[in-house]
DNA sequence: TAGTTCCATAACCTTGTGGTTACAGGACTA
DNA sequence: TAGTCCTGTAACCACAAGGTTATGGAACTA
């Protein structure tokens, strides 16, 4: 039975795990969530090379947690958090030993894991 | 002000990730969310020598994310799952690009967030 | 006391990570 | 065509990470 649908591939865990483990990684999410960026965009307000910022935004790729367009010279960075959502299904296991309040959860939680399995493609 | 309770140290994110993103820590924490152990049935199922699996439980205490004990000579190891909460919420942020099943929780974690913050020590 | 078990630490090695500068190449602009 | 902008890649460096073996110390056992 397992998870089958939300932390399917527990493989990527790692990558997705450790990509959110750097604090630009997670400035440059943060970012693109208000809309796709260029990589110029994206460097702008940090401290550092350009290509330092296009190393992390391959490590966010690699992770499934950007896309690449292309658009002339242009490389925009688009948001792709579904993998995100594997995380947060692994921590979700945890749920009962954060706090109490939040055991109201765990079973909507699954009810919603259970219609996501069924129908939902998700992506 | 800030977020008391939940996601207070933005900071420590940078180790909890860290400290999820490998397999190894994954599985011990898994293996403590079914209760405290000491150091050699912790590493037992791993293929690792003790002072590997010692590091690890390093990493994972420095993230908060266990705690140690002193029983005799052993020191069992206990899980301590508040950081993951923060993990959570942070990726909570992105909620809405995961998938629009997951929609209804928002409001839902809202409340249950703002309870916490009000009144909860969590820990 | 002597031996054994449990664990931490030290020293070391290899690999990965995060940063740099230098450069190349595609696509606009004049 | 020449120049400039945007981006990726290569080469390099410092340091952290994950593993090993060796060792030492505290506590139980005989």
């Amino acid at each position: 039975m397992e998870l089958s649908g939300y932390a399917a591939g527990n493989q990527n865990l790692d990558a997705v795990f450790a990509a959110l483990a750097d604090p630009t990684r997670r400035a440059i999410l943060s970012r693109l969530a208000a809309g796709e960026a260029s990589v110029n965009e994206i460097a702008a307000p940090f401290e550092m090379s350009q290509p330092a910022v296009s190393k992390h935004l391959k490590v966010l790729e690699r992770a499934g947690l950007i896309e690449r367009d292309v658009d002339k010279q242009r490389r925009p960075a688009r948001l792709k958090a579904e993998p995100m959502a594997a995380a947060v299904s692994w921590l979700g296991e945890f749920k009962r030993f954060w706090s109490s309040n939040f055991d109201q959860l765990d079973s909507l939680l699954e009810e919603l894991k259970k219609a996501a399995t069924k129908g939902a493609g998700n992506g």
